[in-house]
DNA sequence: CGGCTGATTGACAGGGCTCAAGATAAGTGG
DNA sequence: CCACTTATCTTGAGCCCTGTCAATCAGCCG
């Protein structure tokens, strides 16, 4: 079975087949979660790391008075808790945003890789690097970009991520959330979400119908945005 | 030399003689940066990692209108770009808060540790996983906490980061940045951070005067922050 | 002492939040 | 396929938080 976590793994640098294999066959179940399910929860010590087959997963953390923050979104291809290999306990927790196939990837099988493949290991390190650089591209988002510039990058972001998996169609992509959750990714009200989308829309730069997104206007989308995809290090190098 | 980041590692699992003098081999110098200079800038493709061994440095990002949002701080022991080892180029600059004394550590040795040391190569992903997870827990505060527990949150980590490295005095430690820079760090303006901070002084919870930052009631502190230092994984255990 | 940088303050405008209601869309049982 | 229920999206109004601008104060250095 050919994971999309291989193909978006490849997509920084070549594979070797022994790779390859070594990921395939550290799947051994597959599980699938309904939507509104956290995968893993805070606190949890999971002996297993959970690689997202198919579906809209988000982390997220929630304060004493019930405001939440999602600090990430995972699409297919995603490893949304390689971490939990090297860190415990779980610091966040992990929901489904609609329901999701995930392979539960044991830890002793992702040691081993440690043990005896260098280079995948440095991938797979990669692919946790890459996770920061996002959050970073959050922080700048959150502390200092406007509202619609917000939406407008998270737009461009998400665009990418997806294309790199092969889940988009022309210009369109599926985009599985609420409005009450992009305003916990934005860090703004529900409220203040939906106006802020709505500016974006009647510049007729996007479209956003049900779970559906198309963009209209790229060029335009990503000048609003200052998109510079270089964090997402989608060049192929030796690592 | 026992650098502090033997020291910072050895808090999270205990470091073999030869992962030791493998990390000390990898110092071959030690360069001085001044203030307010990049350590390494947006662009980069740097061919050695920045170990921070004495100073404090920030990463940060900056918009088309001069908007800059700090993504992280980082203090002795901090390996502030050791994801250049696999992402290039440098999607973000570093700079020097106060003069600093960094040991470049060339790429190459540790590419050989990723070859030669699996459990040492586990150790420094953690590290990147840790600064990881405090870019989440930046986010939450940026996001969704008020200004005075965003602040607040900030000195409970920095105190608890720094207190890894010997570098405080009883509740006291030194925190030498700038209400510009501050602000910077929260997404706030400059006028706005003071007085979010003038109110957290005021409510007799901690002192900062000059550089030097003093924790007056941690608990008081620690609870209006909502500062849960699981994120850091101080804890030892096998990773 | 004069000239800097950084901290503090006041005034005011605008942005974003809350509350609450109405409109749409999606899902469910008959 | 319809009627109903529920979730989501929109909109309006009013208040408070936060940003901007500009001036004053404080500390440090030559």
């Amino acid at each position: 079975m050919a994971h999309p976590l291989i193909l978006k793994l490849s997509r920084r640098d070549r594979l070797s087949a022994e790779e390859q294999r070594a990921l395939e066959d550290a799947i051994v179940t597959i599980r699938e979660v309904p939507a509104d399910q956290d995968l893993v929860s805070e606190g949890d010590r999971p002996n297993a790391s959970t690689l997202l087959l198919e579906g809209f997963a988000a982390r997220y953390r929630t304060l004493g008075d019930g405001k939440r923050q999602i600090t990430s979104l995972h699409v297919s291809g995603d490893f949304v808790d390689l971490h939990s290999l090297l860190m415990k306990p779980m610091d966040h927790s992990i929901l489904a945003l609609t329901p999701c196939r995930v392979a539960p990837v044991p830890h002793e099988a992702l040691r081993k890789i440690t043990e005896t493949f260098p280079h995948l290991t440095r991938m797979l390190w990669l692919n946790t690097l890459i996770d920061a650089a996002i959050h970073r591209e959050w922080l700048l988002s959150t502390g200092r970009r406007t509202p619609v510039a917000h939406i407008a990058h998270l737009l461009c972001e998400t665009f990418t991520r997806l294309q790199q998996v092969e889940q988009v169609d022309g210009m369109s992509f599926e985009f599985p959330i609420t409005q009450a959750e992009l305003g916990d990714i934005l860090g703004l009200s529900t409220v203040h979400a939906n106006r802020s989308l709505q500016q974006l829309r009647s510049e007729g730069v996007v479209t956003w119908r049900g779970a559906t997104v198309t963009i209209l206007d790229w060029e335009r989308l990503r000048d609003i945005a200052e998109f510079d995809p270089t964090y997402l290090n989608l060049t192929q190098e030796p690592r």
